[in-house]
DNA sequence: TATTTTTGCGAAAACGTTTTAGTTTTTTTT
DNA sequence: AAAAAAAACTAAAACGTTTTCGCAAAAATA
């Protein structure tokens, strides 16, 4: 690898002079810059990152850090974010907590050092405490939250319209006919979780639904578990008519649920949920969704990541983006 | 952000000590240590990744390449990589080339700096000359590929057996009474497009079926030309009664193609295709895929380029490694 | 007791940059 | 012709580590 004292070396000059040329500073004369940049170019010569780091304290680096990575959701909003990387010529690290919580503390103290800019983060559902975040935080590097955001912590925080989609949703499965419908929550410590339930709740008191406390079934991140959890929900004596799934696997539970027990979607359940799936016009039946615009909500996140990094101060107020989900309505909620 | 030298001055002791006594040497006494750590520990003191790569000239770092982030298989790919190198301590840097060959050249000419200690990639469709990968591999920079491999380097490539998966699908499809199979190919640039095409060609042979050249569709990654292109095949005088597509992208189209002509999916025509799409067995028909190991892929990928870093020298030794696809039979390719 | 060895620590160089503060030579101004 | 200013370049420090070398004091050996 040819560096700085390479090409000084080699042209006789010195290396604060080859430095200067390269940055084509007013100091250096026309000739030698010319005969610089020629060599530059010649032996390939691109200057090194990590010395440069020690000068500016930039590294040109953010992290995405994501509960998982095989997810619809995140693996949009992660393109989002690398497109805009990229484009302002900054390197993308990508992190996964897989849910844990010890995970994405050891994750974030890790970067700690400065061997990153900003993060740009989604919670994991088991996260209840807010420490590592601050930490990281007072360290000088900013985050920013998308979807599943910390309320706690004063930071920009980009989300959807959950509350209107709950709401929304539930109003679908109401208006074509369902009076009797569970909620499958991912879990409480989500915000998203709690804003969805809560569209949920309303929509059920507008239309004189009694809330039934036992048709909120609480999931987790083990698709086993989910599935006897939702098994059970479908082998009770009244099974509900209508199903609003928080999250996309906990939807595709059902479907598999359904299948095995027989169950018809949409004429004996029917099945809305947050999705980010391709396919759900071609699932059997196709599936209603409510889907997030998740490119964009990563591209935003890191947008508004890099506007705060091109400031001094390392603080980014707090800020509220919230984009509009999309409700597509298929077979799987039809009367 | 704390350094070595501020806990130096807070204990009396020099730069020196401290280091050492970070990393335990016997140099140092035990008092000494002691003292060092819990101050570090209190005033959360990390080192600083980017000095010390000064000195040894090794980032922790890799880098992840790919034509796609929105892809089944690459995610996949991605999630396993991204196990081994947090389990190794490494930070992942992900890029994505958009298939483009423009973008993949100026990502590697980024990463010829040092950034990164190694590179695992997947190759754009369009990429045809391959002096941008030598180029990378003679700055010292190791490259291991995976799927959309470069037979022209010499390095560890990860693969599948396509040949064989190619055929298998063919004869599946023979198997269940298709006389007239169409391939869709995704690239003829790609090794395993070509890979897989000469399975299918063998199938038709073994079978005495006499290989048809209209009856290779020529795809691009063009979503809406591909659909065109289907549509085309699908509303000439004889249909294929069935379709092999190269990606899983090719058989999604088919099957909105299909849909929008009411051509009956397996009865009028049968589709198989390489997938990990998680819900092909929710689709409408469930759809017979190949499925590649992803993750495994990528985790063998992340584990055989750590395998090198470990050693001195930066070439790594051809190598083919080739891992077991599985054909899952389902409706789409039903009798 | 005199000598050697060990222990515990510090000074300084090195990694590859950038940048500040010179220094010399040339050019311009008075 | 003397003084000032500008141009073109260099030396050296700095960033935060690690590591080599050196040195003094203490401990072990003769």
């Amino acid at each position: 690898m040819v560096n700085l004292k390479d090409l000084a070396k080699e042209l006789n000059v010195s290396v604060s002079t080859v430095s200067k040329a390269l940055k084509s500073s007013h100091e250096i004369g026309a000739e030698t810059k010319k005969r610089v940049i020629e060599l530059a170019q010649k032996m390939g010569y691109s200057p090194n990152p990590y010395a440069g780091f020690l000068r500016h304290h930039k590294s040109k680096t953010i992290a995405l850090i994501a509960p998982e990575l095989t997810n619809n959701y995140f693996i949009q909003a992660i393109s989002g974010a690398e497109s805009v990387a990229q484009e302002k010529d900054y390197h993308l690290l990508i992190y996964c907590t897989n849910d844990e919580f010890a995970k994405e503390e050891s994750i974030l103290k890790h970067l700690q050092n400065g061997r990153v800019d900003g993060v740009i983060m989604s919670l994991s559902t088991a996260t209840q405490s807010y420490q590592h975040l601050n930490d990281l935080i007072q360290s000088g590097i900013p985050i920013v939250f998308f979807d599943r955001i910390c309320h706690e912590i004063e930071t920009a925080k980009i989300t959807t319209d959950d509350f209107t989609s709950g709401f929304n949703a539930t109003e679908h499965l109401i208006l074509n006919g369902c009076k009797d419908i569970a909620y499958l929550s991912i879990s409480e410590n989500l915000s998203i979780d709690n804003k969805r339930k809560q569209g949920y709740l309303e929509a059920l008191n507008k239309h004189n639904i009694e809330a039934n406390p036992s048709r909120i079934i609480k999931c987790t991140g083990d698709d086993k578990y989910n599935y006897k959890k939702i098994k059970q929900l479908f082998q009770s004596d009244k099974i509900p008519d209508g199903i609003f799934a928080s999250i996309e696997k906990l939807a595709l539970s059902t479907y598999y649920v359904c299948n095995e027990l027989n169950i018809n979607i949409p004429k004996d359940t029917k099945v809305i949920c947050f999705s980010n799936l391709r396919t759900a016009p071609l699932l059997n039946p196709s599936l209603t969704t409510i889907t997030q615009p998740a490119y964009e909500m990563g591209k935003q996140a890191a947008a508004i990541l890099f506007k705060n990094l091109d400031k001094k101060r390392s603080l980014i107020s707090n800020e509220n983006i919230i984009l509009k989900s999309e409700l597509i309505a298929r077979d799987s909620t039809k009367k």
